[in-house]
DNA sequence: ATTAACGTTTACGTTAACGTAAACTTGAGC
DNA sequence: GCTCAAGTTTACGTTAACGTAAACGTTAAT
């Protein structure tokens, strides 16, 4: 029933992780394989979650705030009152990644600017002003 | 010539960290304030560099990482080998928070499938199949 | 039967990024 | 002169997220 399941080294392999990490995840509860005898074995749902803790991860998140945020998915959320936190939660999550991209986006922006130095650099150019690059108010 | 300064606990208070935060990051060599006897005076500069690495952090940097994206706006390159790994640090860089971005849109997509359920479960509806929310394959 | 490659548990070590507390100084106001 | 708020240094404590090592079981191949 378990459909293709995977060995910890597969997954391991696969996310460019070490086993002990994943059994650290394990440890804190964020996957929970089947066994057969000693052998963990994973099942898809197992790497999806895993996929989905990489993902928060590359952008700043906890664990913690990982499994929070994984587990807005399952409905442990049965009366009116789950719903709405669960709601707000979602709110205060969006404000969240919102500012990471409006973040993301003046970093790309500061890039791009280096860039353009570097290469009229190369290409042989005064010096210029520094060009007052980064915001200097507020 | 400093133009104006501002004491830690202004700082600490305009972006809501502590002043030891900011302390420890002068440990860390990341800020270099004045001083007028023992006291601290932060320029408009160190004011930046502050909300440079705040912002950094915001999206998961580390100090350390928050330090060499703001060392790649000053002038250390003088010559054309550094302008080329300059611009390698650039584009590696950008592959990373373009990364970061599919990462954020792919989940602020979760959030917006989260909400609907919740708020067709609070109109009243048939809890309809789980609606396989998250990818289960790759 | 013995490696070799994988798996397991247990446990101590490590780094980053501060928190927290103690003990001291310093300038402003009463 | 005294208090009080804000500053300082020094130092030990804490949490997260694993790394690293030891000691052991199991299967497959030589």
């Amino acid at each position: 029933m378990p459909g293709k399941t995977h060995t910890i080294s597969e997954l391991a392999k696969e996310f460019g992780v070490t086993t002990r990490t994943i059994r650290f995840y394990e440890e804190k509860g964020l996957v929970t394989p089947l066994r057969e005898g000693q052998k963990r074995l994973y099942t898809n749902a197992d790497r999806v979650r895993i996929k989905l803790i990489l993902r928060g991860k590359r952008i700043g998140m906890t664990l913690q705030e990982c499994v929070e945020f994984i587990d807005m998915y399952d409905p442990e959320h049965n009366n009116t009152e789950q719903l709405h936190s669960l709601i707000d939660n979602v709110k205060d999550r969006r404000e969240q990644l919102l500012q990471q991209k409006r973040d993301i986006d003046e970093m790309l922006a500061g890039l791009d600017e280096v860039q353009g130095l570097c290469e009229a650099s190369l290409a042989g150019e005064k010096p210029a002003k520094p060009s007052n690059n980064q915001p200097d108010n507020d």
